[in-house]
DNA sequence: GCGACAG
DNA sequence: ATCTTGTCGC
């Protein structure tokens, strides 16, 4: 499912028929959700293939032609070669809005809510404390696992790479990094997961802290800078008379499976105030040596 | 026109 | 997160 992400959305550009435009919202809308325009744009930015897959007749949702790898300027010539002018800041053409689509977001959207169900808010067990992070360039991406005891020693570093199945998407970004997680958490038992992220905090309460514990069948905690629901009373985040997580200075926490609001609360209490321990090592080491 | 926008 | 092919709301 993840990996057709990609390839529905230049199918979907592939049908958009010489003469017609399209904008990058209707075919996120055709992918399955509007919030993936920007993600859309960005699969675009990267068209391995510009001649089968017709990017430059994909423009802002008011018209505006919007960016090109080849420069502004060539999109409009190709525009222009397809009888579509560009004038005052418009492009004047028919807008193609008939996909024929197989919804992948959607049914990713269905798996979230299903997997939702399946998440755990009491404690569970651990002895080890996990970091994951992911960096990227371009579809390469390169994920990193930074494995800690109590004390916060270092244990085991793991490091991996591979091609990002998706571009970055919001509330979906779990699935674009759940690939590598699975790899590098491949084998470990009792730990206890750090994923830079939300956990429960997320529109159908699966964000990827939710998607890696149950994936590892572990504790997991999200950790992120900003929230994707609920609304902030305090240092508490609710959403519909519930808890959903916690806001720390500019940290919102939230838990992810196998641990409690108040459990996920005091861990990451203590790992910020050791400058994020796992996390940081593990971001610093995905950062570095991005190519294999 | 600027900030949001999980990363 | 990267290094810029978005959209919306204020």
């Amino acid at each position: 499912m993840v990996e057709e992400v990609y390839e529905e959305i230049y199918s979907l550009v592939r049908q958009i028929p010489e003469g017609m435009v399209s904008t990058y919202k209707r075919v996120a809308e055709a992918l399955g959700d509007p919030i993936a325009a920007r993600g859309v744009a960005e699969a675009l930015s990267i068209n391995p293939r510009p001649i089968d897959v017709p990017c430059h007749r994909v423009v802002h949702e008011d018209l505006r032609i919007g960016g090109f790898r080849f420069g502004v300027e060539e999109k409009k010539s190709l525009l222009g070669k397809e009888g579509v002018s560009a004038e005052n800041g418009a492009v004047r053409a028919e807008i193609f809005d008939d996909f024929k689509s197989g919804m992948v977001l959607k049914r990713m959207q269905a798996q979230q809510m299903e997997m939702s169900g399946n998440v755990d808010l009491s404690d569970g067990d651990f002895d080890l404390i996990g970091g994951f992070d992911v960096s990227y360039r371009d579809r390469f991406a390169k994920g990193a696992l930074c494995v800690m005891n109590r004390r916060l020693e270092v244990i085991e570093l793991r490091t991996g790479y591979a091609l990002s199945s998706m571009p970055y998407i919001p509330t979906y970004l779990g699935f674009r990094e759940l690939p590598l997680f699975e790899k590098l958490s491949e084998g470990l038992e009792g730990v206890l997961y750090f994923i830079d992220g939300n956990g429960i905090m997320h529109p159908r309460l699966c964000g990827s802290a939710c998607m890696m514990g149950l994936s590892a069948d572990s504790p997991a905690i999200g950790i992120a800078k900003s929230r994707l629901l609920g609304t902030v009373e305090g240092e508490a985040v609710f959403y519909e008379d519930r808890q959903i997580g916690w806001k720390r200075g500019n940290t919102f926490i939230s838990p992810g499976n196998r641990v409690t609001l108040q459990t996920s609360l005091d861990l990451a209490e203590g790992l910020l105030g050791h400058g994020a321990g796992p996390l940081r090592m593990a971001h610093r080491l995905a950062r570095i040596n991005r190519q294999p």
